[in-house]
DNA sequence: CGGGTTTGACCCGCGC
DNA sequence: GCGCGGGTCAAACCCG
């Protein structure tokens, strides 16, 4: 573990300028601009953030199309891969995203196996799937979040099962492949931590869930993806967040069934929940996580209205 | 025992 | 054609 940081408040403080390259500045507010930027010929990010929002109206908001190969965000693929693998000479500010879509011919690779709880797809060798893989799939949509974290697999509400790792060239961290556990759906997700700053994770979804989210009963569902405090910067801390779990109502849908506060009792009562599931991870990761409870409890605290069941006294 | 993870092998596309 | 790197498979393993 190289490199890593373990102050508490480094997410809070900017990015040292000697050695962070000027790369790492995760605040929301940049994400606005990146989106903004004339080039995406978006609009305000905010907008899609507080209106009724699925994929596709994230995809029609950021002129995207499944079927396009259009890149539209600033961290188009090649860059992500230098990112990943640590290229720290071609780095750029384009790192500051929270979230983008990969859309990009590149990335569609092969669907050559026979997808999961499919008919008897599986009964065939590879070989044999070699012949038929032929006709190119209709790639999925695909979304990257860039959140900060020591936990490298974050919740997001579904439940997924692991089928692959592989070390990422020029990188110390490998990268993990994921695939939804539920029968028909295909939606995969790839996890991997950023080589230049070792607290931002990448995730990346492929696909688009067909079911209901199986954890919004579980509770803690997406809490975690964005309850990164250093995500959204010190300032304007009430307006990121509620931008935040606007996004995840829309996008995650784990987040849409409760009601902000119910939603923030959730962040409160899962926190034991979260923690003990904390202890399986290394202790730096709990480090880290313990702060971003407490810095979700600050968050909490002042939010909430003071008769709310969840909020403690101060 | 069922479901998830690990991990080496395999396949494929791409660049040279 | 070859090597590399990314993505996936699947057997072995782990764990509750």
């Amino acid at each position: 573990m190289a490199n890593e940081n373990h102050d508490p408040f480094y997410h809070h403080t900017h990015h040292h300028d000697d050695d962070e390259l000027n790369h790492s500045n995760f605040s929301f507010s940049q994400n606005f601009q990146a989106f903004d930027h004339p080039s995406s010929h978006t609009t305000s990010f905010t907008d899609y953030l507080h209106g009724s929002m699925d994929y596709n109206t994230l995809s029609k908001a950021f002129d995207l199309s499944c079927s396009s190969s259009e890149i539209l965000s600033s961290i188009n693929d090649n860059n992500m891969k230098k990112s990943s693998a640590g290229d720290s000479e071609s780095s750029s500010s384009n790192e500051a995203e929270a979230l983008v879509e990969l859309d990009s011919p590149k990335m569609e690779k092969k669907d050559k196996y026979p997808k999961l709880g499919s008919e008897d797809g599986h009964e065939n060798s590879k070989k044999e799937n070699k012949v038929k893989k032929k006709e190119k799939k209709p790639k999925e949509p695909r979304f990257a979040f860039l959140t900060k974290s020591e936990i490298d697999h974050l919740e997001d509400g579904y439940r997924w099962r692991k089928y692959g790792q592989k070390a990422v060239k020029n990188s110390p961290y490998p990268r993990s492949y994921y695939r939804c556990t539920s029968q028909k759906c295909i939606v995969k997700k790839r996890v991997e931590r950023s080589y230049q700053d070792p607290s931002i994770v990448m995730t990346t979804y492929e696909g688009q869930h067909n079911h209901h989210c199986p954890a919004t009963l579980r509770g803690n569902a997406a809490s975690n993806i964005f309850s990164s405090p250093s995500l959204f910067g010190s300032n304007s801390v009430r307006l990121e967040q509620r931008i935040h779990q606007d996004f995840l109502a829309q996008f995650l849908p784990s987040y849409s069934q409760s009601s902000n506060h119910q939603m923030f009792h959730q962040n409160v009562s899962l926190q034991a929940h979260q923690h003990q599931q904390q202890q399986q991870q290394q202790q730096h990761q709990q480090h880290q996580q313990q702060f971003q409870l407490h810095h979700d409890n600050g968050l909490l605290q002042d939010l909430l209205p003071s008769s709310f069941p969840g909020k403690q006294e101060q």
